[in-house]
DNA sequence: GCAAAACATCAAAGCGCTTTGGGGATGATT
DNA sequence: AATCATCCCCAAAGCGCTTTGATGTTTTGC
């Protein structure tokens, strides 16, 4: 069932049955209802792609995943930034395309995407240190909003964050009150933006008491369980072991833990965590008490938050480019206790 | 930069350009490569969307995440799985569209899909016991491949899966063959396709040697962490207690873990444990050594197929329904060991 | 009672592409 | 020289929708 042939059915002009049915107020409210109702019982659904290449919008948001080449690991997170992402297209009548794009293809794949028209903007994931793709969005003028931020970038961008600076100085803070003098840092590859500035709201707290920052206590990758859990085990058996680790996933923090249970010590007791929690639905940090202390920022609001502003963007409710910076919180749970003397 | 702006440039019709670029035999090479140089140059990309209207084909695949009201959790394995299916798209230009949807307003959210007309086909995910999508996606006429399968659904379909029973039937074997005799099995949602099967190739595999089911050591939910936490101290704790345990995923698989190390049991000596590995990205399961026992299946793979499947299916290459079912491998690691007595 | 304004509807052009149905050269065949 | 393929290429229709510019019909105001 076409337009055309609904049209037909109804002794109207398309015209009027499409404008009555985008509520256009050039058609009376009578025949408004009379094609509202056929159009239903006919199961009448306006054609996508007709529609957009008439309207010049396509009506979906494009999120570009990169691959990474060399570590192929896909970001954790993803599925809980897209369910986010998700309701607030579904409210919106939007859709969303996935392109999943070899981090060394980009460039073409962002031109590509531009070119081929179907989508009206598109969700940077994974910002790194001056991420190119930036620079690269801006030139081609393909609206975008990061997930995220770009130290060293200084294009103009709209963006979404949360303040990872403050979350690992407070979490720091926090472990610096309970008498912990040497924390260590198990920290996510440090090429991406969030990790860095993690790192830098660590050290912050650290210089600010006075400790000097020490490098054999501090480790980047990518964030698996297994990771965490070889981290922790080379610096516990080095000497002057630190009592306090601050980790930055609730992955890698449970191969923390469970480092910590091969060496017999207690967590929360004999050695301390602090973890970034991204409250992803499927690694919910207990449930009454979190079993992890945490510095806490869903990924899925930040999901609904980023496609707001972007789909908002679009339809030029927005000059310039919004920003908007989250604080996560400090949940205090049972991964943490007064350093031991 | 369109066809006809090209067209213009080259001082050729649309059509002679359209077919040169499209690899038609009604131009000549000569021709052809000129176009082809223009295209490049003058960086033309075909609109998809007019591409798309003319030849009725979207060129897209859709994805629809079913995001369950009860329930909030997003499946974890649904990064990986999309990067596989990614890869296909990839090479075989498609797109993917993920529409996201709230488990009681699928029947209207797939018939919007399919009249909307911007995708060619969608893939299913979670099939539950004798899902309604099947039959629904069947009497729409929308082509369709199911990751996994549905149980008790007489629907013809396509479908990709893991050989859960068999795989489970063989964890369980494996652990029997150690002398266990008393084996927790800690499923996923027994609503969903692959639990049953899982559950029924234990139940055949401890039948098979003369052991009663003991519901009191089975558990079902959704699988977190947590879960796998709770269920396993709730049942060690508990008279007759077993000594081995089979799981249905890494991340409960690591609740467990994490109970016996609270309770001062050693994995692997004191209690077994198996567990199934989807190969997530950012869950390895161990490197060189496994950590788990594990019977494994890369879900990333599963991804490749099932599009790989659909696309096939979409172009008439494949007539009436193909399936496919894959075999779990059993990896011995380090969480399984003889019975103790 | 008549011009002006307001209302309800339509035909047709256009979005950017593919594809059908020709048609003019060129060279080979009778 | 006339006929017939073969090659290249083109004009125009069509995909299903929106939107512009017009047209016919009422209603309103003086």
């Amino acid at each position: 069932m076409n337009l055309k042939e609904l049209a037909g059915i109804l002794g109207l002009s398309q015209t009027t049955v499409s404008r009555a049915l985008n509520g256009y107020p050039e058609v009376s409210e009578e025949t408004r209802e009379r094609v509202r109702l056929a159009a239903e019982r006919h199961n009448y659904r306006p054609n996508h792609r007709a529609k957009s290449l008439a309207t010049g919008r396509a009506m979906a948001i494009g999120h570009v995943i990169p691959i990474s080449t060399k570590h192929e690991m896909v970001n954790p997170i993803f599925g809980d930034f897209i369910a986010g992402a998700g309701e607030t297209y579904v409210k919106q009548g939007y859709e969303m395309v996935l392109t999943v794009v070899e981090d060394n293809k980009e460039d073409e794949a962002y031109r590509q995407i531009k070119s081929r028209g179907n989508v009206d903007g598109v969700v940077v994931h994974g910002p790194t240190l001056n991420d190119p793709r930036i620079a690269l969005l801006n030139e081609i003028g393909l609206p975008f909003v990061v997930h995220g931020r770009s130290s060293g970038s200084n294009q103009r961008y709209s963006w979404v964050d949360v303040n990872n600076k403050r979350a690992f100085e407070r979490a720091t803070d926090f472990l610096l009150d309970l008498g912990h003098k040497r924390i260590a840092l198990i920290n996510g590859l440090e090429n991406m933006d969030f990790a860095i500035r993690r790192r830098a709201g660590y050290e912050t707290a650290m210089t600010k008491r006075g400790i000097e920052i020490d490098t054999s206590i501090m480790r980047s990758a990518e964030m698996t369980e297994i990771y965490g859990y070889r981290a922790a085990r080379e610096i516990l058996a080095a000497d002057n072991a630190p009592t306090a680790f601050i980790v930055s996933s609730m992955i890698c923090a449970i191969g923390v833990r469970r480092a910590l249970s091969d060496l017999g010590l207690q967590m929360g007791k004999d050695v301390s965590i602090v973890t970034h929690d991204d409250m992803l639905s499927y690694l919910p940090n207990g449930d009454d008490v979190p079993i992890f202390t945490a510095t806490r920022s869903s990924v899925r609001e930040a999901g609904k938050r980023v496609s707001d502003m972007l789909i908002r963007c679009i339809n030029g409710e927005i000059e310039s480019s919004p920003t908007l910076l989250l604080e996560a919180e400090l949940m205090v749970g049972q991964s943490t206790g007064p350093a031991p003397r």
